[in-house]
RNA sequence: CGGAGCGUGGCGCAGCUUGGUAGCGCAUUUGCUUUGGGAGCAAAGGGUCGCUGGUUCAAAUCCAGUCGCUCCGACCA
């Protein structure tokens, strides 16, 4: 391609909208434009990145044995009312009426349309497993759509689906698509790393979540140096080893003025105890429900394990006036002795004694808790948010906390959808049994973003090679200079016939302008035909990840760019390792 | 939805407090010069100041409403 023949609107400015790395270098690399809140075009060179991106993701859902298809991004409301979403859903999923007045909604996800294709068409468990996706525009009316194409409303995605006749089966197509996803990521060039992860609202038995590392992440993720675990903080488990010693003797509890302080800062500063001994009481309502959750001072609590827990659909925090009626006090004096709702205490608070509480009186604590002797706990749970403190949950091994950007979620469904949608077959007996599914999703455009936000320096964007929209980019330096322009073209025809993706900056533009439009775009290679070099009969080249810059002989060009570009690839390879 | 902020030529911003001629940089057009890391000079074009209503002799500026966008929280690929 010709750049003069593009439409590459790249800034010099970054748009005031765009607060994260990835949107602004989209922006200002011409790649996307903002049509309204969470909804982008992408323009040519954008598009070429999702292309490249499929490409990747085709190719090893095809080697997986999954199925490409179709299907329509307009549902109808009576599939997920069978499902049970329509009421569940929420807002997020966006409705709407024809002229017939019948119920609509945009497809977020796909699980009702394809459990109605396949329920429809499959009979006998000879026909299974059948394994499908599709890459499509997905509509989800987030609450807050943000970062650019990290969270939009409008978003291309990859969702995969399986059915089995058997849990072995099911479990199959799940590892076979969870490895195509350690090679779709591979490929595409990022560091990453999939992580146990909680279901949330898809449900299922258990799912895995493929984090890219970036510092923008909104995820955080714990994972072991001395063995393979890994886990979004949200859903890793904490190793509790009871102690086994005897808990020290506890004197009597007695209560004490403090006046003003209701965070455990000011408490463990005006009582002089460390913040690990005070017992942090904090009220959820978990749909609806009031409970009291224990947790050390130093510590989190995991509202996702408690949603858990309670087998709730939703969990929050309770609001002032709800801790007052329940507590008998405001907010900051909460504590455990003597409150009758259900409380669940953190594992961790077993193994001490002598704790400071909230008295449920205002300005008031307990000195000298025993959580045993002096109140009723109804549970001892693991609800707390893992810390670099604890050992990992498999090996005892340490463990680090990284933020990711989640790109991609596998979950085993199991019967959710096949039972609520009778998508049945009949086994080898002849008997009527339900179908076990999984679902597998890949944020197509947020990889990009990811890859962005992971891959960039001061300069603009450094594409992993499979992302770049083209392989090579090859800056004419002076086109109205027919030995550069000449060379130019011939350079620019040579390489295309080896299959190289070129785009040629056969702009009439100052070098200046050129160069930094180069490294703004991030294609990995630069090529530079200008007279400097052809002088000594050579062109430049410039690896755009290191920055290494060399010159490539033009007698016998394309073996000299084939070793280079091999090279700057194993400068990828060996970041990526 | 709760909290914070922003809307002024294509982009980035100033002006608003204290009402009175709409301004700067970049980009665009033309000419000349320049030509290896976002060129220089000269000239030119382009804005109902988000929208509606109000106050006023007079509103970008003050008031009310409304729409849009961004950021912080609950959601998720």
């Amino acid at each position: 391609m010709r750049f003069s023949q593009c439409y590459i609107p790249t800034l010099k400015e970054t748009p005031a909208e765009a607060e994260v790395v990835s949107h602004k270098l989209l922006l200002r690399a011409g790649m996307v434009r903002k049509l309204t809140s969470g909804m982008y075009t992408y323009l040519p060179l954008g598009l070429r990145v999702l292309d490249k991106i499929s490409r990747v993701i085709r190719e090893e859902m095809a080697t997986a044995g999954y199925q490409e298809l179709l299907m329509p991004m307009v549902q109808p409301a009576d599939l997920w009312k069978e499902s049970g979403r329509w009421e569940h859903y929420g807002k997020e999923l966006l409705r709407f009426r024809d002229r017939n007045d019948r119920e609509y909604c945009l497809g977020p996800t796909h699980e009702e349309v394809i459990t109605d294709l396949v329920r429809g068409e499959v009979r006998s468990y000879r026909q299974l497993p059948v394994r499908l996706y599709q890459i499509q525009t997905k509509f989800r009316d987030e609450i807050r759509p943000r970062f650019g194409l990290m969270r939009g409303r409008e978003f291309v995605m990859k969702d995969g689906y399986s059915f089995d006749a058997t849990a072995e089966g099911a479990e199959k197509s799940y590892w076979e698509c969870h490895a195509a996803y350690k090679r779709i990521f591979q490929r595409l060039g990022l560091r990453f790393r999939p992580v146990e992860a909680d279901s949330g609202s898809i449900g299922g038995n258990f799912s895995h979540e493929f984090m890219v590392l970036a510092e923008a992440g909104e995820d955080t993720i714990a994972f072991c140096h001395d063995c393979e675990y890994a886990a979004n903080v949200e859903r890793a488990e904490i190793r509790h080893q009871a102690l086994g010693t005897p808990r020290d003797a506890c004197p009597p509890a007695e209560c004490v003025p403090t006046p003003g302080a209701h965070t455990v800062e000011d408490v463990s500063a005006m009582l002089g105890v460390p913040a690990s001994s005070v017992v942090k009481t904090l009220i959820f309502l978990a749909d609806g429900k009031p409970v009291a959750v224990l947790v050390r001072g130093d510590r989190e609590v995991n509202d996702v394990k408690l949603k858990n827990l309670c087998h709730a659909q939703d969990v929050q925090m309770a609001d002032a006036a709800t801790v007052i009626a329940l507590t008998h006090a405001p907010v900051g004096f909460a504590g455990p002795v003597g409150l009758d709702i259900p409380v669940y205490a953190d594992n961790e608070l077993m193994d001490g004694t002598d704790y400071v509480a909230g008295a449920n009186k205002a300005d008031s604590h307990w000195k000298h808790v025993d959580l045993y002797r002096d109140t009723r706990v109804t549970s001892w749970v693991d609800v707390r948010m893992i810390t670099t403190e604890d050992a990992c949950p498999r090996c005892g091994g340490r463990l680090e906390l990284t933020h990711g950007i989640e790109v991609g979620h596998v979950f085993m469904l199991g019967r959710k959808y096949s039972d609520a949608m009778h998508a049945t077959f009949l086994d080898e007996n002849g008997k009527e049994q339900t179908m076990i599914m999984g679902c597998y999703g890949i944020g197509v455009s947020r990889v990009a973003a990811a890859a962005i936000e992971q891959n960039h320096d001061e300069h603009g964007i450094v594409f992993p090679p499979a992302i770049a929209p083209f392989d090579c980019l090859l800056l004419n330096l002076d086109p109205r200079n027919e030995a550069v322009n000449g060379k130019a073209e011939e350079i620019y025809r040579c390489l295309q016939s080896t299959g190289v993706e070129v785009l040629l900056d056969d702009r009439e533009e100052r070098p200046g302008v050129k160069f930094k439009d180069a490294d703004l775009l991030g294609i990995p290679l630069q090529l530079v035909v200008g007279g400097k070099g052809l002088a000594k009969g050579v062109v430049e080249c410039k690896d755009r990840r290191s920055g290494t810059k060399g010159e490539l002989s033009v007698d016998n060009l394309t073996q000299a760019f084939a070793a280079w570009s091999a090279k700057v690839q194993d400068g990828w390879d060996a970041q990526q390792a």
